[in-house]
DNA sequence: AAATCGGGGGG
DNA sequence: CCCCCAGATTT
């Protein structure tokens, strides 16, 4: 620690600040381990707004452990579709299971059983166990990097594992020990709202006082961060293969990008401009079916956190409803209308937007 | 320690 | 277009 600061006054200063401009947040409203549980699964590298609406759809649905321990995966995917970090939706449903299973249905209260739990790591343990029980646990998120990033000019390059091992000590030495439920939610609350990353309105910072970073007119310098590698890019070519009214739909394998999400069956190629040829070698060859390509359509984009992505969709009239695939995990010949009773990722669901698959087949 | 895993919103 | 976000897990 690099320098001084009054406790009490800065405990003080948060948490008043937090009791005047807390955000108005459904997990806050009647509090419940569960509400906690559920809105800090999503809210894994996901921000508020986003989350909102699958928040309050989940909670309707599934308003306790045991709904979604009963939930099938292909219907917690399905539900989850659009928010993305797919693996989360597996995980929380696996966890609800161990909870119901070990744990009588109620959230373990220790570090070491609750890390236990798939999908909880060092960041939900604590986030869940100070937020819901008021256990003297301090979180370190993004937000609370960013505002002990400037509190104390931390030099180390924010993402890196040094200025964790660094911001931590100092979380836990920060951390009101009377009221750690407060506490972390006011620090995290700070960096969404006012400790931005562009722009921070240091002004009505309740901390500013505290503040290294703005004593030395540095606010912007902090927190340190390198530029990203370059993405990826990646070309898809995307078959809406028909057979009267049905098309084909395949499920992803259970690794890897969007895993055991469900799609058109695709092509995939790190360079543009595959030859009708080639993709109706694909269909005849990979798949084995035969029929004849009907229209190729402008690709759309879509961007993921490491790759590039364009889909180009093709379709195709297939001769026959061939049933055997060996490529894929599971697969199924269905009609438009049935398109939502399946887990499709954004890229795939734009495709049946634009070409209006759900209305006119 | 680095790479992977989604998607949306903002500058 | 690039940036970031109530991180976890695998390599």
């Amino acid at each position: 620690m690099n320098q001084i600061i009054n406790i009490n006054s800065f405990h003080k200063n948060l948490l008043s600040w937090f009791d005047n401009h807390a955000r108005i947040l459904p997990w806050r409203q009647n509090p419940h381990w569960y509400k906690t549980y559920l809105s800090e699964f999503m809210l894994q590298q996901t921000q508020v707004d986003q989350v909102l609406p699958y928040f309050l759809k989940f909670y309707h649905k599934y308003p306790d452990i045991y709904a979604l321990a009963n939930l099938e995966e292909q219907e917690i995917l399905r539900q989850w579709a659009g928010l993305g970090y797919y693996s989360r939706a597996r995980n929380l449903r696996k966890a609800s299971i161990k909870i119901v299973k070990n744990f009588n249905g109620n959230f373990p209260e220790t570090i070491k059983d609750a890390l236990t739990l798939p999908g909880i790591g060092i960041y939900t343990a604590h986030a869940i166990l100070s937020i819901a029980f008021n256990k003297p646990y301090a979180v370190v998120d993004g937000n609370v990097k960013r505002v002990i990033s400037r509190l104390f000019t931390i030099n180390e390059e924010i993402t890196s594992i040094k200025a964790l091992k660094k911001i931590t000590p100092i979380c836990d030495f920060l951390l009101n020990k009377k009221y750690p439920s407060k506490h972390n939610e006011a620090l995290m609350e700070l960096g969404a709202t006012t400790c931005t990353p562009i722009n921070p309105d240091c002004q009505s910072c309740p901390v500013n006082l505290f503040c290294k970073a703005n004593q030395d007119n540095a606010v912007h310098l902090f927190p340190v961060r390198i530029p990203r590698k370059a993405k990826r890019n990646v070309f898809y070519y995307t078959f809406i293969i028909k057979h009267n009214e049905y098309f084909l739909l395949i499920k992803r394998e259970a690794k890897g990008l969007l895993a055991s999400m469900w799609e058109f069956p695709s092509l995939e190629g790190i360079e543009k401009g595959y030859s009708q040829k080639k993709l109706l070698k694909f269909i005849t060859n990979d798949l084995g079916i035969n029929g004849k390509i009907d229209h190729i359509y402008k690709s759309i984009k879509h961007q993921y956190t490491h790759l590039s992505a364009s889909y180009t969709p093709v379709k195709i009239t297939a001769d026959s409803k061939k049933q055997t695939f060996e490529m894929f995990p599971d697969w199924k010949w269905i009609k438009p209308g049935e398109l939502s009773q399946y887990p499709i990722h954004t890229a795939h669901k734009k495709i049946t937007r634009n070409l209006e698959i759900e209305t006119k087949g």
